[in-house]
DNA sequence: CCTACCGATCGGTAGG
DNA sequence: CCTACCGATCGGTAGG
């Protein structure tokens, strides 16, 4: 019989990933050391791989389980059944505050994923494709008359592109507030769109 | 008399520099190896350091280098003293057909600049600043009315964020043209901007 | 759960 | 005394 983990297993889990998470962000996978890792948990380097089997699974981890919190928000946002800008908007917002709170782990998801091997990295491909299809669909009820259909994709990778490379300049601290910034990107965007003669592009 | 250099220097090193570009891009700074660069280029190890003195100065020679080139755009685009709208319309092709020649250069930019130390990566940072300026001037020009004149930045970077992140998903030899990109982002951009009440924001 | 190590590979430089 | 360039190997450190 396989002894049952320890209660703690899962938190002392979650505590290595939070620490490896902010490394990675900081100083790239490659440059980040196990060493370093241990030292920042308070653990012993080997205790590390009780926890996780190599390196790559802890980016594995990480990338994996922010992947699924992000599907879970857009499963919860469609649960609530809104009018298509409604739904856009408040993906966005939902979005924007769980960056806010994640900035170490959207880093990783960005930068260091390609340093997956194939299998792994295309389970979290597969995952961002669902979220990015949600978004398109979203963006597609919002504009039914969008006669180019092949856009809603294009243009949801124009709204991420906002989104996301928020991460590159935003500060939580700063006069901007994740929140505002929601407001204004989604003020630019729905109105972008709607505005747009994308009918004839 | 320091004797001239080779008339082959300036292009050896301009080899050097691409194969750099490539391999960081594709494998991350820390990851790519001074022997697969050198293998790349054709020479050996120790001829890469008669070019430049170690990995870190080739990185910031890619940086600094790129910055170059779009700091030139844009004051070519300035020279032609175009209207607002002609401007950041200009603006954005520009950069977009760049982009699309530089995509190696444009990822290292991103993802490498980081670990450069602090004085070489504030050299890079300050034309980074310079180029987002001009950007945030050009939409002021878009928006006398525009109350909030603290918002000009904000908007330049959610702009840089629809066509950087471009980056991650865009492909050369896909259906969608880096210029169909580029129409798609300006009229979403321009028609957005206008349109959103950022009055009142 | 630690100290002590390994196979390998890193960036950078020696002599000639 | 400079440059341009080679084969071989340096001291240290990575992940495991």
């Amino acid at each position: 019989m396989a002894r049952p983990k320890a209660p703690t297993f899962d938190l002392q889990r979650a505590a290595i990933l939070a620490a490896a998470a902010g490394l990675f962000a900081r100083h790239g996978f490659h440059h980040a050391s196990m060493a370093e890792l241990a030292a920042a948990c308070g653990v012993s380097k080997p205790l590390l791989y009780h926890y996780y089997r190599d390196k790559a699974h802890i980016l594995f981890d990480i990338a994996d389980s922010y992947m699924d919190k992000l599907s879970a928000i857009v499963a919860e946002v469609g649960r609530e059944h809104l009018a298509p800008k409604a739904h856009l908007r408040t993906l966005i917002l939902r979005f924007m505050q769980e960056y806010q709170h994640s900035q170490a782990q959207h880093m990783v998801l960005v930068q260091d994923v390609k340093f997956l091997a194939e299998r792994e990295r295309e389970q979290i491909l597969d995952k961002e494709r669902l979220v990015v299809d949600a978004f398109a669909r979203a963006i597609g009820a919002l504009q039914p008359r969008l006669r180019r259909k092949e856009l809603r994709v294009p243009l949801a990778m124009l709204l991420f592109g906002m989104l996301n490379w928020s991460f590159t300049w935003l500060r939580a601290d700063g006069p901007l507030s994740y929140e505002d910034m929601a407001t204004v990107a989604t003020e630019v965007f729905l109105h972008g769109v709607s505005a747009a003669q994308l009918q004839e592009a």
